[in-house]
DNA sequence: AAGTGGTCTAGACCACAGC
DNA sequence: CTGTGGTCTAGACCACTTC
């Protein structure tokens, strides 16, 4: 077996066993070539095999560092999404950090564009306008959630939904102001590795991404597609449906 | 800006621009080392970030090509658990299979364990039995999913649900006619990179996966948890809910 | 200034694919 | 056998954190 994969499976078998806690400091990267005879360029090939299975983190300048356990952010988005909850005026992000209990903040940057690829999904035509919502989402000053929201122009325009605050409720209270009476949502879930991009927004250290696009639909009519990204190691989403 | 980042994004953009269409063989790392003025190993490094992004896929011996766009699952739950779909005599991966025009196969390996910490979730006693159904499912021949399902043992003993085939309709068809009238579903879905094992099972190019948990109900009794993994440049799970 | 991880080099040998 | 990627080395210098 190569070495780096001897070293990195060494290293696991010191985290489990305990012998480095959570938070715990790893010896540095000359150090472990010493102990274990092999170059730091091994050494830190191993590292990144723990570090890309998330079981250390990596500080520049600072040192490699074992994980603590993740506070997962636990999304039930038929919950979260609830007119109950709009009622409260509360929006979806605001409910959630309303239970999880962490400060919410997020910046907003608007544009207006034609739909092209997003046509289809809204079913408008690809020249059409629509208005960008483009989000970051942060918990206690961190940012944790990407989202950006496509809106029909004919919906958005002259209202409040083209600005930066869009009031108690949020958008989706907005929309239903407007007389398109939401009926369900679609959730579409992926995943994949952060694009460079993203990590410099959500973090160096991010690896593995959840991304959902939801649709959210009034009638027969889709009113509005929101694509998100989130860390997977920061989100678990839960779904219910019936059996028949 | 660091060389194998700027090799890296001259690379994404003549894979953009069509030099390197889908399929295509990347040139050889010596030589695009002497193109670019750096070394092999800066090389290397540029084209593990395209592939940690799944822009290209590595094969040992042969070369570096371009990712052909991914055939993707489309998984709707609520549908491919349905009832009728077990009244079709299929179970759930024969579904998807029928739906997705694929030739499935899979391999089981049943034990009987101490629930241990799956009795919370299953509401029995960690030291009570259960049946353990480890199975990987194929497409093809070719792996796309590890599940491993647990039921206790309460319902399975003595049933086929404690043999290699369940019979039409799949497990699910069974439980219910131990007297499990199935009432709901619930699924929690993560995601994260593969670890070495699930590499090792599911393909050494895979990197980042969904980890998706699914647990059956009857009435408030759950009768069965089952543990997935995919990888996530595969599958998209949709799931529909109501806005009220 | 000292200590940490980040990047890079030139070269060597190994392992796998394909003829 | 040849060509490809996989692993490894010893050493250098850079960038970030901390004192």
């Amino acid at each position: 077996m190569a070495k780096y994969r001897q070293v990195a499976d060494q290293l696991k078998a010191d985290i489990a066993s305990g012998e480095y806690g959570p938070g715990a400091q790893l010896p540095t990267e000359p150090e472990l070539g010493e102990r274990f005879g092999v170059s730091r360029t091994t050494v830190r090939e191993a590292i990144g095999t723990l570090s890309d299975e998330g079981l250390v983190t990596i500080e520049h300048g600072r040192g490699v560092f074992v994980t603590p356990p993740k506070v997962v952010k636990r999304l039930d988005s038929r919950d979260r999404l609830s007119r109950a909850r709009r009622q409260e005026n509360k929006g979806a992000f605001l409910a959630e950090a309303d239970k999880q209990g962490f400060t919410p903040s997020s910046s907003v940057r608007i544009a207006f564009e034609p739909a092209q690829d997003f046509g289809e999904v809204l079913g408008i035509d690809p020249e059409d306008e629509v208005c960008v919502r483009d989000r970051v989402q942060r918990a206690d000053g961190k940012p944790v959630q990407l989202a950006v929201s496509r809106l029909p122009r004919e919906i958005t325009r002259g209202t409040v939904l083209e600005e930066v605050t869009t009031g108690p409720g949020g958008a989706y209270a907005r929309i239903e102001e407007m007389g398109y009476e939401l009926t369900h949502f679609e959730e579409i879930v992926g995943g994949g590795m952060a694009t460079a991009a993203e990590r410099a927004m959500l973090g160096e250290q991010v690896r593995a991404v959840l991304r959902v696009r939801r649709i959210a639909y009034a009638g027969e009519k889709a009113v509005e597609v929101n694509d998100m990204v989130m860390p997977a190691d920061q989100y678990e989403l839960r779904y219910s449906f019936p059996a028949d």
